[in-house]
DNA sequence: ATAATTGCAAAAGCTTTGCATGGCC
DNA sequence: GGCCATGCAAAGCTTTTGCAATTAT
């Protein structure tokens, strides 16, 4: 059960603790965290870890195409691990965001741009960001 | 030609040189300025205003929804006076940030969505961000 | 008149940076 | 051993806040 070294070796990044703490959070904690939270997250067992080590390491992490960031208005940067193509749900009430995946709605999206050119503009990626409210039933 | 003065008092603003410095900087710029831009712009003619009272009547115009506010990773609060549904053009290489309309696609995304609901979550609007370069020809 | 708005400056985030120390390969 | 990563603390930037003075209605 070394994954995450391998995963840190994999992307040609030296294995340390502090690294492996960070990845670790992100992985734990699911949820498009902050780096506050992961900072928080980490002091818990690693409560030594400088702030701006974090900051570097998430930085890494992105260069190296492992974490994307999300940011909304508002908000402050999030980081997300995973880097399959997929959508966010905003809660406008709680800050909360989740993951949208849709297949369909990729293709959809697809074929739309493929027909429709937008003048002087090379697409790379299109990510829908849907608001609206999370219903607690 | 007062219409600055009118759009004030027609949301309820008093009309002060500050909030018409503001609100006409928004409509000259055009594109998507951060409040550093505006603050610039204004003090051309009107070196005096207070950076604080730039923010305060920036939010201000959000809160009256005169406005909206616009970010992505690594960015500053862009503000867009814009308040048709649209979306956004993201260049990843210069920051640039560019309306983009498209009733077809507008719908489509509805017809979509009306279809396809989404557990547990109310939608109240659909924002694309689609990522790319633009093209110097 | 009076309630709202402004200017000012300080402070509050969040994030980055520089540099000496220490740790991985 | 050599270079890269870390800790620490300071600084950077954008944005917010408090309050007294001013201004719009």
């Amino acid at each position: 059960m070394d994954k995450i070294q391998d995963i840190l070796s994999a992307n040609g990044l030296k294995v340390t603790p502090q690294r492996i703490a960070v990845l670790d959070a992100l992985m734990k904690i699911q949820k498009h965290p902050s780096a506050d939270l992961i900072i928080e997250y980490i002091k818990k067992n690693h409560p030594n870890i400088a702030i701006g080590t974090v900051y570097k390491t998430l930085e890494t992490f992105v260069e190296k195409g492992m974490v994307k960031k999300v940011k909304t208005e508002q908000d402050v940067m999030r980081y997300d691990t995973i880097m399959e193509k997929h959508h966010h749900l905003y809660c406008a009430e709680s800050n909360r965001i989740e993951d949208y995946y849709d297949e369909e709605l990729n293709q959809l999206l697809e074929i739309y741009f493929k027909k429709k050119e937008i003048d002087n503009f090379r697409i790379e990626d299109i990510k829908l960001q849907i608001v609206g409210t999370f219903i607690n039933k």
